[in-house]
DNA sequence: TATGAATGAGCTTTCATTCAT
DNA sequence: AATGAATGAAAGCTCATTCAT
C-alpha cells in the first residue's frame, strides 16, 4: 500500500535531499512512468531501466518504492492549494484592492499554469487519492480546510462590495475550481496536448463572471 | 426516462452471463474492493474472501482478473454518454420542444442520478482511464465522439432560438459537465457522503443558466 | 511417561495445522536445512528445492520464513523444560517417593532421550537464542522461571531427607544440566553420531551422585 | 601465567596486521555486532555505521566480510585449548608437582578467565560452529585432538597417584569442561551479567573434587 | 588512504492462474 | 460447479562488493 498520510509528504522536499545525477534520473523516470502507467503498474526494474541505472541505485536514496512517490508528491502537495489561498490573499492584503475579475483572472492563470507545469505529478496524485482513502481524508483536512476559510474571507469581501452573487463562498469556489478542471482534466488524460493558458484563462473568467458576477447599472 | 433503466440494464447484462449466486457475489465484492483500493491493489484472494467463495470460483466465470473488470465496466461505459445524448434526442423528437432550462434540468438530474447510482463503477473507471492510455483512447473514440455531434445539434438548436450564448457547443458542454463534476467528484473521494440530487440539480442549473443563458427582455 | 509422547505431540500439533503432504515436506526440509546451515543461510528456494515443491507452496501455510521457524520451534519449546519439571513432579506426588538416585535416573534418561529425539530442533533453537536476545529473554522468563521453583521444591525434599548436599538447589540443577550437556553437545555438532542413552545415563548418574550425594553410614 | 597474555596476544596479532585506528574500530564494531546479532544478521553497512567509517574502509583491510570474522576468531581459536594444555604442562615440568586439586583450581580459573575475557568471540565462535560443519571439523581435528592426548597424560598421572577415580580421562575432562560450561553459558546468553570467577572456581572445584576425587584415609 | 555512490545477484514475498479432487 | 492446494513468474528489496573521486 502506498503513502498513508499527506503529513509525511509535507515533511520532505527534494532540495534537502542532495541528489546525485543518477538519483535525479530515477525521479525523472519514476515521474514519467507513474503518471503513464500508475504507481502499481510500474515496477522498480522498469524505473531502473528507464533511468539507466541499476536497481540498487533506485533504493539507495529512496528506501522504498513508496519513498519515490513521497519524493515526487511531497513538493507538489505543498503547492496545490497554499499558493492558491495563502499567497494570493497576502498579496491582496498588501496591494490596492482590485475588482473581483482581476482577482479571478490572476488566480485562474496561476492555477492553470501550475496545472500545466505539474501535470504529471497531479495525475499521480489523483490516482493516489482515488485508491487510498486515508490520503484523501488527510489531504482534505490538512490542506483544503485551511484554504477554504481564507478564501471565504475574500469572497465575502467582494460580496459586500456587491460585485458577486451572495451565494455560499464554498459554492462559488466550487464553480471556479470545477470550471478550471474542465480545461485541465482533458490534458491529464491526453498529456501530449498542451493547455493554452491565456485563452483558457479568458474563457474561464468570462464564464465565471457571467455565472456569479453582478452587473452594475 | 433513462434514469430508471440504468440499474435494470446493468442487472440484465449480468443476467445474460447466467451468473450463479456466488458469481454475482464475486462481482459485488470486486466492485467494492476495486473502488476502495484500486484494481491493482486488490488481489483475487481478497475478492474470494470478501465474496465468500473459493479462488477457483472467481475464475470459473471470469477467466482472468481483468475479465471481472470488463464485466463491471462494460455495462457502465455503455451508459456514460450515449444514453444521455441519444435518449434525450429521442425524447425531444417525440415531445413538444421545451425551453433550454427544462432540457438542462432534465439532463443534469439524469446524469447526477447516474453518477450517484454508479459511483463505484465511475471511480474504478476513472482510475483505469488514468493508468491505461488505451482505455482512454478507446473511450474517447467510441463514446465521446458520437455523443458530441448529437449534443452539438441540440445546443445549436437553442442558440438559434437565442436562449443561450453563441459559444462553441463543445465549450458549453464542457461547462455543463465540469459544473456537474464539481458536485460529483467530492462524493467519489468520500463515498460515504450522499449526493443531494435535487438541490445539486437546482444549483447547477441556476449557475449554468446565469453563465450561458440569455435574458429575454 | 513423557518421553514417548514427545514425538507424538509434535506430530499432533502439526496435524492441528492441517498440513498437506507437501507442507509437511516443507517443514521436514526446513528442519534439516536450518539445523545444518542455520536459519539465515537457508534460503526459501533451498527449502522449496529440497522439499520438492514450488516456492509458492512454502509460503502457502507459513506466511513468512520466520513462520516456518515458529512452526518448528513452537512445539519444541513447549517440551523443553515443562515436561522435565511439571510432569515429573506430578508423578512423584502421586507415587511412592523413591530415593534421589531413582529420581535422578529418570529425569536424566528422559531429558537425554528428549535431546536425542529433538536434536535438530535443539540445534536450531540454540542458534536462535545466540543471535536473538528477545528469544532468550522470552524463553528464560516463560520457561525456566516456572520450572526452577518446582524443581527447587524437589531438591529441598531430598535435602531434608539428607540424601544430597545442602547446596543451593539452583546450583545442583546447574550441575545436573551441565553434566547432561556434556554428553548432548558433541552430538549437536556432529549429528551423525548417536547418543547411547543407557550408558550416558549411567555415567551421568554415577558422577552426579558422587558429586552431590551423601553416603549413609 | 597464560591468563594475562591472552588479551596481549590478541592485540599483538592485530598489530601485526598494521591496522589503523579506523580499521581497529571496524574490528571492534564487528565483534560487538556479530556477537549480538550473529554474523549473517550483521550487514557491512551496520559495521561501517557503528565503526564510524565508510563502507569502503571496511573492505580496505579485510577483503571480505568473512575476512573480518577470521581476523576476530583466528587469534581466539589459537587460545581456546592449546594454551590450556600446553602451557600447563610446561608449568608442571618446571615446578614441583602439586596435588590434583591445585592443578584443577589453576586450570579452571584460567579457563573461566579466558571465557570471561573472550565472551564475545566465544559467542561468535559457537554460532559459527553450529552453522558451519567445516569449521567444527577443523576445530576438532586441529585443536581438540592434540589437547586431549596431552591432558590425558596428566589425568593418568593423578590416577596413578590414586588422587582421582580410574575413569577414562576423556570422561573426566568432559565433566570438568561441562561443569565450567554450566557457569559460562548463562553469561553468553545474557552478556550483561558478569561471571564471578573466584566463587565460580571454588564451586566448580568443590563439585568436581567430590565427583572424581578419592578421599585418602 | 578514505569515501560512498553504484552495482547486480540473490533474497523474501506476492499473486494471478491452473487443476486434481 | 466448487474447492483450495499448488504453481512459478515477477515483484520489492537487501547487501556484499567494487571503484571513481
Amino acid at each position: 500500500m502506498a503513502i498513508n498520510n499527506v503529513e509525511a509528504l509535507f515533511a520532505e522536499s527534494l532540495n534537502e535531499l542532495e541528489l546525485t545525477k543518477k538519483q535525479k534520473s530515477v525521479l525523472r523516470a519514476s515521474l514519467t512512468l507513474f503518471s503513464e502507467q500508475g504507481f502499481d503498474r510500474t515496477s522498480t526494474s522498469d524505473i531502473a531501466r528507464v533511468a539507466g541505472v541499476s536497481e540498487g541505485t533506485v533504493y539507495k536514496q529512496f528506501k522504498t518504492k513508496e519513498g519515490i512517490l513521497k519524493a515526487l508528491l511531497g513538493p507538489f502537495i505543498q503547492q496545490v492549494l497554499p499558493k492558491a489561498a495563502g499567497e494570493f490573499l497576502d498579496t491582496f492584503a498588501n496591494t490596492n484592492v482590485p475588482d473581483f475579475e482581476t482577482f479571478l483572472r490572476r488566480i485562474v492563470a496561476d492555477r492553470l499554469t501550475f496545472f500545466e507545469t505539474n501535470k504529471l505529478q497531479l495525475k499521480i496524485f489523483i490516482q493516489e487519492i482515488l485508491s487510498n482513502s486515508d490520503m484523501a481524508a488527510t489531504f482534505i483536512n490538512k490542506t483544503v480546510g485551511g484554504a477554504i476559510t481564507r478564501i471565504t474571507a475574500v469572497m465575502k469581501f467582494y460580496q459586500q462590495k456587491n460585485e458577486i452573487v451572495d451565494w455560499d463562498p464554498v459554492r462559488i469556489v466550487r464553480y471556479i475550481m470545477s470550471t478550471m478542471l474542465g480545461y485541465a482534466l482533458p490534458n491529464l488524460i491526453q498529456p501530449d496536448k498542451k493547455l493554452n493558458i491565456e485563452q483558457s484563462t479568458d474563457e474561464v473568467v468570462e464564464f465565471i463572471m457571467r455565472g456569479i458576477g453582478i452587473k452594475k447599472s
